[in-house]
DNA sequence: CGACCAGCTGAGGAAGTGCTGAACCAAGCT
DNA sequence: AGCTTGGTTCAGCACTTCCTCAGCTGGTCG
């Protein structure tokens, strides 16, 4: 899960980074409004956070602007402190939430789960595909009832593959999802992880098309 | 657990918070609705405890205003001596219990557990996960019926873990629910909380999330 | 048929993460 | 006061994870 945060104050933009990638978000972070907008433009990501002031652009505009170009990413909007216009005015120009500073991290992570949970397919916890189940909340894997135990950066690659079962998805774009922005390694990274993937969920788990990416059959092959 | 109080009578509010901290709660103060509701904005409570009648905003405001921004916490709400009408209005504005003045500290504490019961998994006072059985109330563990002392920390660790069974806790979600607002210590403390506990019910009991977090299995691995 | 390209995988190394024993401190008890 | 207990910090250790690299495989196309 991919996300953007748009915030002038580093030191606040910072902290938002480390905590949302310790729970395994991959972050980018703008500082300003219009480069904001250039990268909510240029990438595809699963939320934004948008500061409401800033400099360039500022967030309501450049939240307005994204709808306008029918990009429906859940946006939370945050808000200058007992801004009660502010927040009126957020949901008005199609900001999905919003969090008035000062705020803990906490809640700025229930938040975005409560934004993800929404956004994404309301039902089910648990992802299926063949004989392979996947409990992102318990980060929990098994293979046709067995547990299977898999490192972080594994969960995040299967993860994201499973939710888009079905479809071939590219390199390119498993590496824009799971690995952050700042990342500048190639693509035979996730070569690497889909190999451990197979070697503990079967050579049938994740099928290789080539020159296209990978696809995991929601009916197991 | 962690638990806000706001309450401007210094007296009052020390004594309760020095009772709900023996209980292993975790209890942060405030005197004024105004500081309330900044704290109540800004960090995650397990439970608060306002008192209506408050300088700056009063209870009432401060609790309408909380639901109203999805805050879901339970509160506890302390009314005026046989101030039947502020019972009412209590409810009205999104209180989940109300308890008048003056109350003795035993019954409190019984609410708190009700409510705080109610909030998580709605059935029994003891939970339960594998062998493992923890009441919160008797501040009582047994492995396999066997009883096992607990330290107040250890068990507060264990309890915020067991109420969340199944999940993946974040050591950072440990540390913002166990520990109060002025502990400014690193994840190392939880990490010798879950060994300490692991010695006594055995290394099985809690599971390590590399990366992740810690999980207690609800069926006992 | 042979060169090339995409993808696979084993090895190695560096960094990160978690565990635990020991020391230290504060508070309560005798 | 001394003792005991619980909580916290710290440092060293062990282990895992992740990434890079390089050689390999097998299909494809000139």
């Amino acid at each position: 899960m991919r996300i953007l945060v748009v915030e002038d104050d580093k030191r606040l933009a910072a902290a938002l980074a480390r905590g949302l990638e310790a729970e395994g978000f991959a972050v980018d972070v703008a500082g300003t409004g219009t480069d904001g907008h250039w990268m909510a433009t240029t990438f595809d990501y699963d939320l934004m956070v948008l500061d409401i002031m800033l400099p360039g652009i500022n967030g309501l505009r450049l939240c307005a602007d994204l709808r306008a170009r029918q990009i429906a990413t859940p946006i939370l909007m945050l808000t200058a402190k007992d801004g009660e216009l502010d927040e009126a005015e957020a949901l008005d120009n199609g900001a999905d939430d919003f969090l008035s500073k000062p705020f803990s991290y906490t809640v700025l992570l229930a938040r975005v789960r409560a934004l993800l949970r929404r956004a994404s397919t309301p039902t089910s916890t648990v992802l299926r595909a063949g004989d392979i189940e996947l409990d992102p909340a318990a980060h929990l894997c098994r293979r046709g009832g067995e547990p299977v135990s898999l490192t972080v950066k594994e969960f995040a690659v299967l993860e994201y593959l499973m939710r888009r079962a079905g479809e071939v998805v590219p390199k390119s774009a498993i590496l824009e999802h799971v690995w952050d922005f700042s990342y500048e390694g190639g693509p035979n990274v996730v070569e690497v992880h889909v190999s451990a993937l197979r070697r503990k969920l079967g050579e049938q788990a994740i099928e290789t098309i080539r020159g296209g990416g990978y696809r995991v059959d929601p009916h197991g092959h």
